[in-house]
Order: structure tokens, then C-alpha cells, then sequence
DNA sequence: CCTCCCGGATAGAGCGCTCCAACAGCGTGA
DNA sequence: TCACGCTGTTGGAGCGCTCTATCCGGGAGG
């Protein structure tokens, strides 16, 4: 009823302990009748080997940390999976926890997953304090996921989010839109960079920059929908930092009985999933998620190999998902339908 | 630059290392003086104990691993709340690691798990055949969630699926309709019993059930609705398993022209986030998911004490949530507006 | 005064593995 | 023939904790 050991099996193959230990960590270096042995004994007794052992012995546990910001957004899943393919295919095991979007609690899931020993961590869209990160990544390596940070040991993988606001800015200019407003993430990942590229790209063509404050949220973005349908002159377009934002844009538009794109066009980030949804079809900006995750989960792999090395910074250019949420001006009044 | 071990904060309080395994379990019989030098002297040191090597000595982890069938699956993160409440209070950590919808991938999860020396695992939504669950649960405390198990070790919580599909049916039924069509889930968790509690509801009102097979799926939700709208005397309501597929069926109708509640009643189940936009705002089943989280979690912590226990099987009651899919049936042809 | 008890502290034997040093054979070349 | 290297195998010393058995010293009880 006892889980084997390695020893019992050592003894079913009539070899030593070490043998078994090489076997199992597939050494080149055993006959291969000593390894079939080993092997039959093993399954035989059913044996798994003991990975706190390993690990105490070994000092590492074949397993990456990884802490999402908020399981809510289905940005995640995605780049999970790319870390995941990444992961499995060199060996390593990924053990995720969830921050839910506070920096307390991805403090408590790093320090859990450092007791854990993992050999490294990555923060996916992780709001935690510069200082931790980098204390973290003095012991261990760390990567970053959509965030951008300075530091000479933690790689970070973003998308271009100015990029990604220039394509938007492109698309809704040639569709004809001048007036054209950004609701912001706030403080979440990568908004900064979208909101300057808004700002940017909206001089480049010569118009006048319209931004509103919010966040990564539905209600952020349902909130600047009603600030907009104030205005004597509303804009025609409305460009969100994220698709929950901006499906909380569409549902006070649906509300008010005002059409999309007819009356207004609306663009979302990320491509989730909210966007793709037939029922929502909604232009949004793609970040190219499952190979961020590779990337990350490479960048993973290579500081495993040299600790020391410096700081990969890598910078995934973005596409535009062009759908059905946006369209020509019409130009006109805006009223009801 | 190493990690300090017990014995040097043992040196460093000048006590005996076994005193300072005492302080950190927080033993009572301990004295005042003692407890404080020691802890102060691991605060010195920034002493965290290794968890590997308390593991390895005494075989127990104080951490459950998670199993969730699908990280894009807007129904777990709430469950994965509930759980977190509970085990955080009660000093247990939580891994989690993703099925990917996969009974393979969900396998590899749970010898990760096991090989982890997990003190328990909890599955949500799990796919994974019945005797690798039971396997497991001769060996460790399991859980599983959102699906039914006959066996005197596995623990058990439910919604139940068959009271969900009578408040749909009852609603509807209200509203005046009679030719209601299931979308029904497939294989996937709970589909078999929403699927039976939606045939014993109508068959109570006296009305002939119409059932589509399905899946958890967007597609699946589409394809059913395309298949209905080429019936000559299609239903006016459609009742679909999952949040997923009801979203489907409401793209297609939208796209074809037909107004949701307008021609069509649609409801889904689960009540995740893509029922409650106001952009969809659909009419759903409340599964009560960070409740389910929280029995779930419990139902661990009891097993941990007592291994041998019967198995707890947990119904919670669902709860229909009205919004703007659900209608008055409209008689008259079917035909665009 | 001796024994007993008891709170408080400790020694030391593991837990199941890894990995280094060492070793047994067996050609091979001088 | 002997030293040499090479392949395959082994012994055993840890890894950093837990936990049982044991010890120590002082107050209570006889």
C-alpha cells in the first residue's frame, strides 16, 4: 500500500539504487539491459518517483510558476496555452496561480511558488510593485508578460501597443472618422503605450486626440459610452483599451437604440474571445497571444540555461481584426433609429 | 547569497534546530524567550523554510492541486474563488493546472499533482474517465465538481442540473411557449442530467420535448440554429446548455435578422460573465459558483481529517436569472424583419 | 531527602532522492 | 605482459526538514 521507492525497485531489477536514479533521469550512459530491467520493475510496482526527494536532492523541480493577473480575462488562456506548448515540450511542468487582480495577491502566489522552489516564474499582465519583481528575479529566473519593466535580469514580452493604436487610428481614418475618442486602461497593462499611441498617431493624421479616463472593465467603458452621448459634438468612432471596455461601450450604444457601426464605430483590444463571438463581432487589435506565450516561456528556458545574461526585451508586433463594429462615417445627427 | 536552512537560524538564536522547527509550526510549548530569539533570528536572515524538505520529512504539502477543464471556460474562475476563500483561511495553497478541455491533458495535470504530493485534489468540470478517478482518490482526497461519480471515497458537488432545466422550462412555459428546443451539451459536465430535467419538465406541462445534440461550444450553438431555422415549424424558444452555445445560437439568429426575444426566446445556463453584459444580457441559471467552490473546498478539508468517510454528495440549488433573451412567444411565420 | 512529574529543550534517525568518487571488467596498444 | 582508458555500475554522503525518544532541571508530594 506504500508508495515504492526507488530502492524497492533497485531491488526488484537486482541492481543499485544509483542505477535506478540513471535510468530514471534517462542517462545514455546504461546497458540497455540494465534499463529494460529497471523499467519493468518500475511499472511493475507502479513506481513515481518522489519528486520532493528529487527536488531536495537535486535543488530543482522541472516546474515554472506562473501567476496570472485575473483567470476573468480570457487574454490569459491563450497565452497560457503558448507557454504551456513551450513548457511541455523541454520537459517542464507549468503550476499556475491566480492574482486576482490585486498586488497582494499575486505577492502571496510568488512567494508560494519561490517556497514551492519552481525553477522560474512568469507574470502574466502582473500589477505587482517594480521592487518585488526584481527581488524575485535576484533568485530566480522571471519573465514578464505585458508589462514593461527596467531591470538587467527580468525578460518581458509585450505587444507593440503603439503600434496596435496606430493600426486602429489608420483603419478608422480611412474609413473616414476624424473625431475619434480613446477610452483608457488606466492602470493596466500596456495602456499607457496605447493611449500614447493614440495621442500619436491621431497628430500624425492631423486630428485632434479625444481621450477619456477608464479601465480594463466593462463598467469603465459603459461609463464613458454615457459621458459620450452627452456631447453637443459626440465623435464617430470610439477606440477601447481593451474588448471588456469596449463591450461595455457596445451595451449603452444597444441600449440607447444607437446602431454600430452605423452611428458609431467601436474597436476593441486583445481579440478575445468577447470579440470573436459571431454575436459581438467586434474589430479589435490582436496581440498575437499564443506566441507571446512561447516567447515568454523561451526566454524562460534560455535564462534556465545562463542566469546572468541580460535582459531580453521582446516586442511582438500586433494585427488588426478587422469585423463587423466598425464602418464609414455617416455623417449627420445622432439620434435614436 | 545562499538560502539560509534551519540550522542557521537554529545557530544564530543559539538554540537547537529542532527548536526552531517547533517556532515555525507554531508549536504551543515553546517559551516565550525562546520563540521570539528564534523568530527574530529568521527575520535577520530572511530564513523562508523549504518546502521540499518539509515534504520530503513529514508527507504532507499543505496545498491542493486544481484541476480546471478549460481556462477559457468563464464558469471556473468564480468556482476557483470559492475554493481560494476557504483554503487561504485554512492555510492551504492552491495549483492549479489547466485540462484544456482534453481527458488526456487532464491526466497529465493529475500525475503532475500527484508527483507533487499535493495533500488533495479538487477537479471542476473534468472530463477525466471514472477509474483514474478513482484511482487517484485511493490515494489522496478528491473531489470533483460539476459532475456525479458513484464511489464511497469521491466527494461530490453539484448544481442541480435538473431543477436548473425546470426553471427554464417553467419560465418559458409562462411566457407562453410550447415549442421549446434543447441545445444539450454533449459529454460535458451536467449535460446528461440538464438534458433529463429538461424532457421530465416538459413532459410535465403535457409538451413534446425537441432536442438538439450539442456541446459546450459557440459552434455547436450555431449549428444547431442554423439546423432550426430550416424547420418548416421551428420552436419559439430555444433553451441551450451552456452560456457558450446559447451565444451561438443568438449570432446566428442576430446575423439572419431574427430578433432575440422578439421570434426567439433564448436561455443559457451557468450564468457567466457572457450572459450578464448588458451587451448580451441573457437570461441564464445561476449555478451559485462561488458557493460550489466553497463546499467543494470544505468537502477537502473534511476528507483530509478523516480519509476513510463516506462520500458527500452536494446539491446546490440553482437560481434562473431573468434579463432580455426571454419573452412573451410571438405567434405568426418566421421571416426577417 | 528522595522520587516523581512536567514543561521545555535537544539529539539524531530518517524522508527518497541525486551525484560524486570510486570501482570492476574488458579490450587495446606498446 | 602491463598500464591505460572506457563503459557500466555502485556506495554513500548529503539535501533541509520532521518527529520520536530522550534529557534536564526544578517544584510538588511523600
Amino acid at each position: 500500500m506504500e508508495r515504492p521507492t526507488m530502492d524497492d525497485v533497485a531491488q526488484r531489477a537486482g541492481v543499485s539504487r544509483s542505477l535506478v536514479s540513471l535510468v530514471m533521469r534517462g542517462s545514455p550512459r546504461v546497458s540497455d539491459a540494465a534499463r529494460s530491467a529497471v523499467e519493468r520493475a518500475a511499472r511493475d510496482l507502479n513506481y513515481r518517483p518522489n519528486l520532493a526527494a528529487r527536488q531536495l536532492a537535486s535543488r530543482r523541480t522541472l516546474t515554472v510558476g506562473l501567476i496570472l493577473n485575473d483567470l476573468h480575462n480570457l487574454f490569459f488562456p491563450e497565452v497560457t496555452e503558448g507557454i504551456h506548448a513551450v513548457a511541455s515540450g523541454s520537459g517542464y511542468r507549468i503550476l499556475i496561480n491566480n492574482g486576482r487582480q490585486q498586488a497582494s495577491a499575486e505577492r502571496t502566489a510568488l512567494d508560494n511558488l519561490i517556497d514551492l522552489q519552481v525553477d522560474a516564474v512568469l507574470l502574466a499582465g502582473t500589477i505587482l510593485d517594480d521592487e518585488t519583481l526584481i527581488a524575485a528575479a535576484e533568485q530566480l529566473p522571471v519573465c514578464a508578460i505585458g508589462r514593461s519593466i527596467d531591470h538587467h535580469l527580468v525578460d518581458t514580452v509585450n505587444n507593440d501597443n503603439r503600434m496596435g493604436s496606430n493600426l486602429v487610428v489608420d483603419h478608422l481614418v480611412e474609413l473616414g472618422h476624424r473625431h475619434i475618442c480613446h477610452i483608457t486602461g488606466g492602470d493596466g497593462a500596456g495602456s499607457l503605450e496605447r493611449r500614447e499611441g493614440f495621442i500619436a498617431a491621431m497628430q500624425r493624421h492631423g486630428l485632434e486626440p479625444m481621450i477619456i479616463e477608464g479601465h480594463f472593465t466593462e463598467q469603465a467603458g459603459a461609463h464613458a459610452a454615457h459621458t459620450l452621448l452627452q456631447l453637443t459634438d459626440p465623435p464617430t468612432a470610439v477606440y477601447a483599451a481593451n474588448d471588456l471596455s469596449a463591450l461595455g461601450v457596445m451595451g449603452v450604444f444597444k441600449q440607447s437604440g444607437l446602431g454600430v457601426p452605423d452611428r458609431f464605430s467601436v474597436v476593441g483590444y486583445d481579440n478575445t474571445a468577447l470579440a470573436s463571438f459571431d454575436y459581438v463581432h467586434m474589430t479589435s487589435v490582436e496581440q498575437q497571444r499564443h506566441r507571446i506565450g512561447e516567447i515568454a516561456m523561451n526566454a524562460v528556458l534560455r535564462r534556465l540555461d545562463s542566469p546572468r545574461q541580460p535582459a531580453l526585451t521582446e516586442i511582438v508586433a500586433p494585427e488588426l481584426i478587422i469585423r463587423s463594429t466598425t464602418g464609414p462615417r455617416r455623417s449627420g445627427p445622432i439620434s435614436p433609429d
